[in-house]
DNA sequence: GTGATACTTAGCCTTATGGCTCAGTATAAC
DNA sequence: GTTATACTGAGCCATAAGGCTAAGTATCAC
């Protein structure tokens, strides 16, 4: 993973199971750290970690308000997960490019800039 | 990672540049060892590694034939992957649009027809 | 001002990842 | 039967991942 790659991040944030816990819990609301944190029988900073992770990874944001940090998700980064699964579909099922091109289509729909 | 789950070892394999580049080359139809590591400025036994890591996460099936072992990317499995995100869509897309739902909702109630 | 709450920082430990080399085996070509 | 090809296996190395504890800081509640 030597070279600057956002997918490699990504997928690499995707690939454990507390963060994609995280990522589901996040698909419903914003939430607090400790919140998030709850369901896990893990040391705080050891969540803390992942949090890092994914936010290092442009999967959530972060902003702390008083001595709460709330955690949001960032649809857009998964997307890009998505958008690079549907194009391997997309060569494969020679479809070049028309599922990539809804996938993305859906994401500006739902989630206007 | 230290449980047992598919979902970790796909993304995990999907976090490599390199494993995601022989599973786009292995979209266009089956190859060899060889073939798939030309591009790739790798020893081969370095090479093996990934495949190795493609392999055990179900993302690839090899077969070997006198000399050569060639490789079928087990699209299947890649779905499963796209399944899990599809999902994450579908859970957060409920949401976003029962607050559509509460925005228009609100709209009619402050400038009734 | 004291104490509880909600992180945060620092550092330790074990295992996994991703590269390498060097040597080995099995098949194909001549 | 030699030689070239196509892996394969063993093992080394540096760094990253994912857990821990212990101690620190900044708010908030009383």
């Amino acid at each position: 993973m030597a070279q600057y790659n956002q997918l490699d991040h990504v997928f690499q944030a995707l690939a454990d199971p507390t963060r994609r816990a995280v990522i589901g819990r996040l698909g419903q609301g914003p939430a607090s750290i400790s919140d998030l944190a709850k369901p896990f029988a893990m040391a705080l900073p050891s969540f803390m970690k992942h949090i890092h992770y994914l936010e290092d990874s442009g999967l959530i944001r972060t902003s702390k308000e008083g001595r709460v940090r709330t955690c949001i998700l960032e649809k857009k980064t998964l997307a890009t997960a998505e958008s690079w699964l549907a194009r391997q579909r997309a060569l494969w099922e020679g479809r070049t490019d028309r599922l990539e091109h809804f996938v993305i289509a859906e994401q500006n729909r739902k989630n206007p800039k």
